[in-house]
DNA sequence: CGAGCACTTGATCGCTTTCAATAGCTGTGG
DNA sequence: CCACAGCTATTGAAAGCGATCAAGTGCTCG
């Protein structure tokens, strides 16, 4: 599995270093704030496949993804399960004034967070309104990522649900930002079909065998299983019943600093 | 098509008296702040049916509902339709900092909100600490509903979406507090057949078989079309598939001030 | 009393799931 | 180095659930 082997947390960098300064709930600090941020924070990494925590747990700690990729699940009783979310660097994990944690949390390959002790990044939070405005502003952009989400799941056939994850996929990827070298566009899925699977709400079987479809018609080739290439962009959006609004608008020319696609 | 016709409203009665005082985003305010938000808002009402706002449409105002029920939905271009939420009294509509709005709004009932002009709630957004921590409280609830609500269409079958709707509709109607005489619950739907297909992802028709199955069965009995009786609750629990999780911890016992179901 | 709409019910179709077998890849130990 | 175990992924055949197409019922309001 495509492990991101990790050199050490080096929780004694400073943050003003950090691949996600500009991104994450800290993006508009002040340095001052910065500094306090800077004592208190603490790099921690989960391998892939790691548990970082269980629906129903208590979780003393906040924080963001720093490197890696972790999914946000929820499973039935009889143990069918639905992926929520899915956190990439910049994105943050955790409740402020809630301890309990909804969802299982697991770490989709090897993941760094940078974390909070939950009630010291409370009392910061209250004195701080900057943080508080980007939390407020990522929480709005996640409800809106679920939103479209809900669509998907609720109305789009197997082959749509496969390219709108693609076209995801390949938009978070920044992909479509190196330029086209005549090649197409290459981009990594970084992900299981089991997990696609529990992302689109279907069965590995039936990821499977879209994607073998998709292929066959020459939409998209495989590298290897793990990496897509696509001759034809608009041919795989067209493909995956773009909605009619226009809640696409702030994603729609994917950058570098969009929030989530 | 359906233009908002407004009937007036009593923008000169007091916040003090309003009905959702102590649960919209204003529940927390000072006399203070309540007194310059009483300045600067304004009721409005919207016929059922009425389309509040179109998706992509730039809205100048945000605010609360006070009284009834509005929709949001998305829509594919080929008219398939997915509601994506539902604002309830108290739930707070648009987005600080973004005027286009995402999703179609509509007024499913009678509807009147308490609105503000975008910019100038803005402008109290970022004075007012305590306003922008029950947004952000809001907001965090929504992205757990809407969460919970991809596990439900995602992977549970038209039964379970069913028994699912009605579970939440019965709590949020707060049903559950008058005691039962024996006659079992009762609790208005409000919605047709239409907009519950649109909420679960399902078709009109399928809604409507299921509904007679669990008739038949007797898990639930109808005093007319939108108004249901349930014998047992807990079998209708049960045949909803509650996830396995504790997310529903927060609303398991349903009290009136519950924030969404 | 009839038009329009919400809802119900029936028959059939087809997409996705289910069940089952096979292929391909990776790592381990003889 | 090869054999084999354990995964991940693919493919096939059959079944089932919800969608679609098509009437028909019942209610409300003019």
């Amino acid at each position: 599995m495509l492990v991101a082997r990790i050199t050490l947390a080096k929780t004694d960098a400073n943050c003003l270093d950090c691949p996600i300064r500009h991104r994450a709930v800290c993006a508009s600090c002040t340095s001052s704030e910065l500094e306090e941020l800077n004592r208190i924070r603490q790099y921690r990494t989960w391998k892939a496949g790691e548990t970082i925590a269980w629906a129903g747990e208590n979780m003393s700690f906040v924080g963001s993804v720093v490197t890696g990729v972790a999914t946000l699940s929820s499973t039935l009783v009889d143990g069918r399960r639905q992926m929520v979310g899915l956190l990439l660097p910049s994105d943050f994990l955790g409740r402020p004034g809630r301890g309990e944690v909804s969802y299982d949390v697991v770490a989709a390959t090897e993941t760094t967070f940078c974390l909070f002790q939950r009630d010291q990044f409370e009392r910061f939070l209250s004195k701080s309104p900057s943080i508080a405005k980007e939390l407020l502003e990522k929480t709005l952009d996640d409800l809106d990522s679920a939103r479209e989400w809900m669509l998907l799941l609720g109305r789009k056939t197997a082959r749509e649900k496969i390219a709108s994850l693609l076209v995801m996929m390949a938009r978070r990827d920044g992909a479509l930002h190196r330029n086209e070298p005549g090649d197409g566009l290459v981009f990594p899925l970084h992900i299981t079909r089991e997990a696609m699977a529990d992302y689109l709400g279907l069965t590995v079987e039936t990821v499977s065998r879209q994607i073998s479809a998709m292929k066959r018609d020459n939409v998209i080739q495989l590298m290897d299983t793990r990496t897509i290439r696509v001759p034809d962009f608009n041919r795989l959006v067209e493909q995956s019943a773009a909605s009619s609004g226009f809640e696409d608008a702030h994603h729609a020319l994917p950058e570098t600093t969009a929030k989530r696609a």
